[in-house]
Order: structure tokens, then sequence, then C-alpha cells
RNA sequence: GAGCCCGUAGCUCAGCCGGCUAGAGCACUUGACUUUUAAUCAAGGGGUCCUGGGUUCGAGUCCCAGCGGGCUCACCA
């Protein structure tokens, strides 16, 4: 590999640092007891004489200095924030040997390098807070050189880290240089952690189910594909994880949860990755009017616990998570945003209905993707605020209980905000012979050529054969919600480590077969 | 999968209708400077112009193909 100037250089200080005695990454741990956003926000004086942090040791990223000859300002980045350091020849070298400034701190050191630092704190006269330094230690040397995104006093960024594949493909140079990227991930944890916390405190159980599963079910998709070795047996990543779950609940469990990966096989594009993280609720004894007033309490939990507010703003739109959330059965959606009512239509007459609203469509759809499809084309975008809509045709929806008092429906919902779907659950199906017909119908599908089509679980359906109970599930894309609460418009930009094509086309030889 | 756009220094970008040795700012190097802050001042180094073909006296620029990326649309619980 060819090497840049910089990249050189840097190698030949660090070569240098070794020549001196000093070793650019020592072993021993560095004890930091301040942190810069502390120093920030807790500084005190009075009549201009410093009161706290009188004897702070703090650690990061050198970001930028400013030498003066014998006096430097420098930036400390840790990983709370920034600071400023105030490095002076005489307090860092108080004898006779001035190399650790001149040498050292001046020549080898470059920006990126971790270092660590001991003084006090006090103010600058052009009023910063600012980090005396006494001592100054290597801590781990950086060879290659990290973009300079400069700001000035107006906020201005210049030369702004910003190409998507740049900050995607090295994330930590990303994180290391745009602060408001990592804000983003704090707020997906907090996310997660509040998610959690919600679930706990009422008495349910978070648990882990298989991701390598030998059928695939619980959602239409389409699955990877693996090999285990010593079964010898194909085995899928899972595409979801609702009929595990369901198992649990027949055990005895009366609420389970899982947040994970779930793997699907499909294209990519700015609001699907590969793998995404979903969270499952089942809860026994439970149905879905139930589920959706537990809904509307977490997600106004999660966005007060996120952002501080139940209102949220998105794409400039104000988006209020407080419940309850409107409620609107499919079919009244439908005819309130069309006018049109196609409670009583038969296939033909939706299949005309779509005609005139132009509405592509083609023989393979059958009745309840003809009102998906009027629903995705006419209704979706706007539902701006959270809303609920009810009661979904039974043919879209192999695992959910029919409709306590309407034919052909199911007792299903899905929580729309901002015209996308942010949550979806059901009354489950637990009757083991309407479950079988309906898994039936699926592989019907399946030999018709749909991909997605569910596979037959019999395991599954004995498992309802010994009992589960009436049962409310919940599914929720933890990627998506993230979106909303973070006001971003990719996925990419709420998952670290998106999926990419590998930067130099160089597949391993043995992965190529077998697609 | 389709359309549009992009690929030039470590980073952000300019480079016209094809025309001298390919430019700027930051970063980097050398020097000056003990309270600066996009520090400043002076001097300097740094390029596979994504790759491969083609047209041409001459290609960063035009054409073709490929690779990579972005946006939009389509597909997709």
């Amino acid at each position: 590999m060819q090497l840049s100037e910089q990249e050189l250089l840097r190698r030949e200080n660090l070569q240098k640092l070794r020549d001196m005695g000093i070793e650019p990454y020592p072993a021993e741990a560095f004890e930091v007891t301040a942190y810069a956003k502390k120093i920030q926000e807790e500084f005190q004086e009075e009549a201009g004489e410093p009161l706290n942090f009188q004897q702070a040791s703090l650690a990061g990223r050198l970001m930028g200095s400013r030498v003066m000859g014998k006096a430097s300002f420098a930036e400390l980045q840790d990983s709370t924030g920034r600071i400023q350091l105030y490095i002076a020849r005489d307090e860092i070298c108080p004898g006779e040997d001035k190399e650790l400034y001149n040498t050292v701190f001046k020549k080898l050191l470059d920006i990126g390098d971790f270092i660590g630092v001991k003084g006090f704190v006090f103010r600058t006269r052009m009023g910063e807070i600012t980090l005396h330094v006494k001592e100054l230690t290597v801590l781990s040397k950086a060879l290659h050189p990290l973009p300079v995104v400069k700001r000035d006093e107006e906020g201005n960024v210049y030369d702004a880290f910003t190409d998507p594949e740049q900050r995607y493909r090295q994330r930590y140079v990303d994180l290391t240089v745009n602060p408001h990227v990592k804000e983003i991930f704090f707020k997906r944890s907090k996310l997660i952690s509040a998610m959690r916390r919600f679930f706990d405190d009422r008495g349910w159980l978070e648990v882990e189910t298989p991701a390598l599963q030998p059928i695939h079910g619980g959602a239409a998709a389409r699955p990877f594909k693996t090999f285990h070795n010593t079964l010898e047996m194909p085995l899928y990543l899972r595409i979801a994880n609702e009929l595990y779950l369901k198992r649990l609940i027949v055990g005895g469990f009366e609420g389970v949860y899982e947040i994970g990966k779930m793997f699907r096989n499909e294209g990519m594009d700015r609001t699907h990755n590969p793998e995404f993280t979903s969270m499952e609720i089942y809860v026994a004894y439970k149905d879905y009017n139930w589920m959706m007033a537990m809904v509307e309490q977490l997600t106004e939990y999660i966005a007060l616990e996120v952002t501080g507010h139940t209102k949220v703003e998105y794409e400039g739109k104000m988006i209020d998570f407080a419940g309850p959330y409107r409620r609107l059965s499919m079919y009244d959606a439908i005819k309130e945003y069309t006018g049109v009512d196609i409670s009583e239509m038969d296939e033909t007459a939706l299949r005309a209905t779509c005609k005139k609203m132009d509405i592509t469509v083609d023989d393979s759809m059958g009745k309840g993707k003809l009102i998906d499809e009027i629903f995705g084309e006419k209704v979706e975008e706007h539902l701006i605020q959270p809303t609920y809509i009810i009661d979904y045709p039974v043919e879209m929806t192999p695992l959910a209980k029919k409709h306590r008092s309407q034919p052909g429906l199911v007792e299903r919902f899905e929580l729309f905000v901002n015209g996308k779907e942010i949550a979806n659950a059901y009354s489950e199906l637990n009757d083991p012979i309407d479950q079988r017909q309906r898994l039936m119908d699926q592989l019907r599908l399946a030999d018709r050529g749909d991909f997605e089509a569910m596979a037959m679980d019999e395991d599954f359906l004995r498992s309802l054969e010994y009992g589960m109970p009436p049962t409310s599930g919940l599914g929720i894309g933890i990627d998506r919600l993230t979106m909303l609460l973070t006001n971003q418009h990719s996925i990419q930009e709420v998952l670290f480590f998106p999926q990419m094509r590998p930067e130099k086309a160089e597949l391993p030889e043995q992965d190529k077969k077998e697609g």
C-alpha cells in the first residue's frame, strides 16, 4: 500500500517518540478524573478565581492546536465533548530539558493522537474555560490523518466530513469528527433502555429465541439461507421470532418480549437494511384493544425519555405522541380519503375500483392485496399524527385471530406515524385448526411462486394444540422508531454499520458458490 | 430493477468550448510568536484527475464499457 506524505510523517514521529524513550502505546491505565462536558457545565469561580477542578485529569484525542512559541492552546476531545488546553513550555517542562514541549508536543504529536493531561481549570482572557496543563502523557499515536472539521464562532462548519459513503464505511471517523452523529446513537440507546424499562416494570420477561431457524416463519419475507455442517441441514436466519415467542406463552409465561436482530434477504434503500432490530412482545389474556392502550403509553413514555417531550419534530412536522391515538378501521380510512366504500365489494369490483384510481394491479392479486394497494396508495401518506388502522382483511394476515364480530376481517392494528408503519399487532390466532388452515393457504401461495409465503411449521401447530391462552402480540421496528425520534430520513443514519458493498470487490473464493 | 447525478491532494471543492508544468482553502513541513480560538505572519512539499478502452496533434475535460457512491422512483409487512 502506498502511504501518503502525512502517513509517512506520522510513522516517523512514532519512531522518534520511541527513540526518545516514550512509548506511543503505553500499557498502563491512565486515571481519568474529569470530563470536558462536566467541566464546561460545572466550572465555578469567584472574583475571577477558579473554585473547582483544580486537580483534573482528562484523556482524549488532540483535535487541534494553536502554537504561539513558548505557549500553546490545543483542543482535547474526550467521550463527552471538547475542552481547550493551555500548554506553556515552562509548566510542562519545569527543568532545563524542554524536549517534552519543543519536540514531543510541538513536533511529534499530531491531530487525532490520544493524550492524557493533568492540570487545573481556569478561564482565559477571552473567556474560554480551559485546562492549564501541568503534565502531558502520550496514550496512543494516530497514524492516519483525521479530516479536520472547523467551526467558527457562529457555528458555521468548514470542510465538513459529509460524504455518506465514507461516513458509513469509516464510522469511527464520522463519530470522532461529527458530534451530532454520536447524539443519534445516544438517543437510540435511550430508546431501547426506556422500552426495556417499561416492559420490565410491568413484569414481562425479556427472552432470547433462536436466530438460526430450521423453518423461517412469522412473517412474509425472503430469508437468508445457511448450512449447519454437523447437522447437515439448511438453516435460515430468522425473518421473525413470533412463532417462538408464542411457544413461550404456551409454556406458561404471561408476558415475554425480545429485542433483537431480524434478517431479510430483500432490497436495500433508505428504510430497509438486510438486518434490522425489532421488538416483539406477547402478553397472555389480552386482546388488541388492550394492546392499543398499552402502545399509546409506551410510545409516549419513550418519546419523553428520548427527547424530553411528547411532541417531536420530523421533516418539519410536529408529531404528538401523547395518547390516545385516533382509531380508524381500514374500510373507514379508505372511505375517508377516497370517498369510496369498499366494505361490500368483491374481488372484481375491487379490481375495477383500483383501475379507476389509477392503481396498477395484476391478476395474481387477491382481495386482501387489492385492498392493501388502495390503502398504500391513497391513505398511508395522510396519516401524519399517530393513528391506529384496525381490522384488516383475513387474507393478508395468517397469524391473527378472526374478528369477533366482522366476518372476513381479523383483529389487527398497525400504528402509522408520518405516513409510515411503526407498529403491528394482533389478537393472536390461538385456534390450532384455524391456524393450520391458514398456513395451508400460505402453502398454496408458495406453490404459485410467492417467495414470501409462510412455511408450514408443524411444531408450532403442535404447541397451539396443547393450548395457548388468548394473547395479544405486538412488533415494533426499532430502527424506524429511532428515525422518527431523531429526525433522520435514512435507516443508515441510525445504524452504526449499515450494510454496504465491500470496498474492494474481493469476496473469498469459497463463499462465491451457493447463492 | 429504472432514471438522474457524482468520483480531481489527507479533508472540502474549483477546473469554461479539449490547449502551456492541474488549482484554492484547510491539513502537512520549516521558521517567528507565553492567554489564542476557523489564531496570525513568512516560505515550502504533496496528485494513478476511480479503472480500462476509444476519438484527437493533444483528454481531468469528449465517447464507450466497467467499478464505487448519492438521490428519486419501483419492489418490499
